[in-house]
DNA sequence: GCGTTTACGTAGTGGACGCTATAGAATGCT
DNA sequence: AGCATTCTATAGCGTCCACTACGTAAACGC
């Protein structure tokens, strides 16, 4: 499975000699059916995305901003300590410390970790104008944070934080919401 | 400087041609004086760990635990998203996603790691004894958010964020301080 | 049954890596 | 000054990288 190995050593740390060998096909049916090295890793990406990353569900009925936090949290958690899944976080790490030859693919996965803080952001404010929250609550900052906690988190996993030590970091950070 | 390159590329992503053209020195030179390449990022570590990285200032006098806390966060800010040097922290991501050739430097680098949350919990511990905090304090739950909200900073400073975005992440973290 | 085509695996391509052998320049001693 | 020694620089070593050209063998049409 070539997402096993983009999760646990990252981008450029994997082979191409590895992902033949971990899929089981030769070489050149990678290069047939992917096209090159970047190509495999943006479809790993994205079957990552669709099947792995936690998001948070900012449409649930009747939820607040901090209930969604909250469950994203715990989400976060479960699966980056995960014990039948490789530490940590795809999107978050796999293109840690690239060469200037992926600097391309390292923008595309801070534009979504972007993406996700920013709609963290939208979120919060959202319930800041139902009055959930108080008006002089600050969206981005909060936002922001608990994007630092959730890689942070991330970070635990890869260094060895089991379930329980980041569901108790989880715990601690949301009681930094606001009251 | 070799540890500008280290800081920003990390140890892998770092060659030894940008070294010894960042240090105006020749190939040869680099290796009679170090050894090899393993040998010149370890003694660059110790150099950013004696001049760089932030540290707990535990033998403060008359300072709480959070005091110091508050202190630790806010050096973390100042210093991840410095302008005038590369962002985040070596130690936190310089052996992110390396091969297994490099399994030992990422080791020792969690080792580092490692040490700085366990110096945290062990100041808030006396704190606790000293009755500056409740005796059920969680104490390693408290080191380990507090360390993966600075590596969470690091990899944000890492994603473009300014000081001013740091620093209110490390006040919102510190709310989360138990009474 | 046979020629053609398609698919796969082996082996190799140019290039960059960490590292080093050899040649030249600078320095110190007499 | 002349010589020995050290110190540096260019050039190259083997190895591994992403990627591809060829030989081989199975599948299909007639």
């Amino acid at each position: 499975m070539a997402l096993r190995l983009f999760w646990t050593r990252g981008y450029e740390a994997t082979s191409t000699a590895e992902l033949t060998s971990a899929m089981g096909i030769s070489m050149p049916s990678l290069y047939a059916a992917f096209g090159d090295k970047k190509t495999l890793f943006r479809e790993t990406v994205a079957h990552y995305q669709q099947n792995y990353a936690i998001t948070l569900d900012a449409e649930r009925e009747g939820a607040t901003a901090r209930d969604v936090v909250a469950d994203l949290l715990h989400d976060a958690a479960m699966t980056y300590a995960d014990p039948a899944k490789p530490p940590g976080c795809l999107i978050i790490s796999a293109t840690a410390n690239c060469t200037q030859a992926s600097d391309d693919l390292e923008a595309e996965l801070r534009a979504h970790r972007d993406a996700n803080i920013r709609a963290l952001e939208r979120l919060i404010h959202s319930d800041i104008r139902a009055g959930h929250l108080p008006p002089d609550t600050d969206a981005h900052a909060l936002a922001r944070f608990f994007g630092a906690t959730i890689q942070g988190m991330a970070q635990q996993a890869r260094d060895g934080a089991t379930r329980d030590e980041l569901l108790v970091i989880a715990r601690t950070a949301l009681s930094a919401w606001p009251a």
